[in-house]
DNA sequence: TACATTTTGTACCGATAGGTATAAAATTAT
DNA sequence: ATAATTTTATACCTATCGGTACAAAATGTA
């Protein structure tokens, strides 16, 4: 009488649940949310339709699904920045890791929650909320390093970690731009390098 | 028999054109060329499909014809920030400027061509080929202004203008961005602040 | 007044959007 | 073998997309 048991039991899925989530987030990440349609899903990821409502529920959970996969990257940028000690290197690393990490040929270019959130009209006004309130996360997280820093007196009294994060912020955004209209990793490594320099030179001690 | 005149007779036009295109601006300005639907041009401006045809061609001509409006604008950000005679007045005017005309309340937020170009699936490419090139003239603009800065030695040696251009345009987008969202001019104009102090610091002679 | 011309509103077009009903196919449990 | 369960493929749904045919309305010209 144990009725809480796994289920097993039916016609076993004709796919990789993980492998086709993966292809729709590359879909998303080319596209964006509203530039993908349930075709280019569906074509993308080898299944059909009722495959797909059935395994993800719909393309807005698909799409929350796809961005979970994309932040839980091992090699997720803020991650690594942050193993460095010196918040003189996780500026250099943030900067520098976007460069790099935004024109990687092996996924599309640029960064997935930049390219997701534009051109998102009021019908997918959850889908906006969303992918801010994950920004706002991720910039919350440097908020918090840098007031650490300055903690620490690694950053000049005069710096707003605040105002630190918001340009970090805005140079990501800037950085995936580019690099999702074809900019090449040597040029936003240049970009990056002379941005890095330049915060570094204005608000860390030395 | 001189039929060369020019096209007075029929039923008047029952609306202006120039306000209405100026509609249309705000609306694409708003949510981009792809988020944008016939029937909220039409709504906007106060007209119905055919007679929007008739007056514009297409959605896409449209477009193209807003844009126009917008680029020739006075109050046009470059313009002004070029009237400048030091680099680094042109440098802090364009990124305060900036800060300053995408939190304008009078006209909806952020830089419309910025917000436009996102989202464009395969069916629009040649939207997002035009807003390219528009875009990549007004980088130009600044990369001239840059070398000629630096042959009059207003700009350290080391400095490459091609970069410093695209480290600008990198952050007029993240700028854009942070005000598509809702960031205050307040906000805003300090991290346009921030960013200025840098590069002047590292790139400006003095 | 009759006509040519242009704009207007209505009503429609085919294509595509996201999403689903249904029954056949493939599995485990009895 | 039969039943229960789940996935599959086909075919369809309604809504909306950009775009247009058509006739009535409004003007200038003859």
């Amino acid at each position: 009488m144990t009725t809480t048991k796994a289920a097993c039991v039916g016609r076993p899925r004709g796919f990789d649940i993980d492998l086709a989530l993966e292809q729709a987030l590359n879909v998303f990440w080319r596209n964006g949310y509203e530039g993908t349609s349930l075709n280019e899903l569906t074509e993308a990821m080898g299944i059909k339709k009722p495959s797909l409502y059935a395994a993800f529920g719909n393309k807005e959970q698909l799409f929350f699904k796809a961005i979970d996969l994309y932040e839980n990257r091992p090699d997720s940028l803020i991650n690594i920045a942050f193993q460095h000690e010196r918040v003189a290197d996780v500026i250099r690393g943030l900067l520098l890791g976007a460069a790099a990490q935004f024109t990687d040929c092996s996924h599309p270019q640029g960064c997935a929650l930049m390219n997701s959130t534009f051109s998102c009209n009021e019908a997918s006004e959850s889908i906006k909320q969303t992918v801010l309130k994950r920004k706002s996360k991720h910039k919350q997280r440097l908020v918090d390093r840098f007031e650490l820093a300055q903690n620490q007196g690694e950053l000049q009294e005069s710096c707003d970690p605040e105002v630190l994060a918001s340009l970090m912020t805005a140079l990501f955004q800037g950085l995936s731009m580019q690099a999702s209209e074809g900019a090449s990793l040597d040029e936003l490594q240049k970009v990056a390098t002379m941005a890095a320099e330049g915060i570094l030179t204005v608000n860390v001690k030395r």
